[in-house]
DNA sequence: TTGACATATGAACACTTGTTCATATATTCA
DNA sequence: TGAATATATGAACAAGTGTTCATATGTCAA
């Protein structure tokens, strides 16, 4: 237990704040979709996704894993539809889910290449 | 290995955008980042943040967890630049690093919550 | 249908992660 | 200085993660 009797509001501030927290359901979705994202594997599949669509085998190829092991990240990342899938005969094309997703992608991406401060 | 003789541009596309490729260090940082949002309790910091500076006390009570567990996580969080800290006497307040970050947050949650698609 | 190709999935393993507990550091006040 | 408060950190453990291997599903061509 803490007193925490410092220079800020005390607990009307805590109080006021406890209004508008966030559904807990909103903290796991948004959690889980972040979490998806903070893959190295699947930040290398969303990157070649982002010039445009492509087969799992060309992904496979791009990224250098194994094609299994690429079918279960766009998995997780059709989970939390970030990609989607297209088939097109035998093969199975994957992009972006929509333009949403790629602005969220590369606003992160901005701020880890701009982060020469 | 797979032939991939589908209805794809072939060896070429997959060439053009071999050039393309984020560096690996970035690959390694933007993971690094997302995952670092990828968990509930730091969303829910960012969350009890987002409406302007708390100390480390009013945090964990907000998000209900211990002080040392909140240290911990705000360590994450900090490593990432994704909060700030002010000392200010005994207490030490932790802000959004920036409103770039703050965007990126709020993006990510418009993404799941107008997801009622 | 049969064989070949492209993708998906289940199980299992080594590896990582978030919390707790104990302890250390830093600041204020007496 | 010394006691009390606020935050930070190290160690350690249970729980979760990503890959590989084996196998299943789906599609096309013959």
């Amino acid at each position: 237990m803490d007193v925490c009797a410092g220079p800020h509001t005390g607990g009307k501030l805590v109080d006021n704040r406890r209004e508008h927290l966030m559904p807990p359901a909103a903290v796991e979705t948004l959690a889980e979709t972040f979490r998806i994202l903070g893959d190295p594997t699947r930040v290398r599949i969303l990157d070649v996704l982002s010039a445009g669509e492509l087969c799992v085998c060309d992904i496979a190829e791009l990224v250098g894993i194994s094609e299994s092991a690429v079918s279960h990240q766009l998995r997780l990342l059709r989970g939390m539809r970030l990609v989607r899938p297209r088939r097109s005969g035998r093969q199975v094309y994957y992009s972006f889910d929509d333009q949403h997703i790629m602005s969220l992608f590369q606003q992160g991406l901005r701020h880890v290449t701009e982060d020469a401060r």
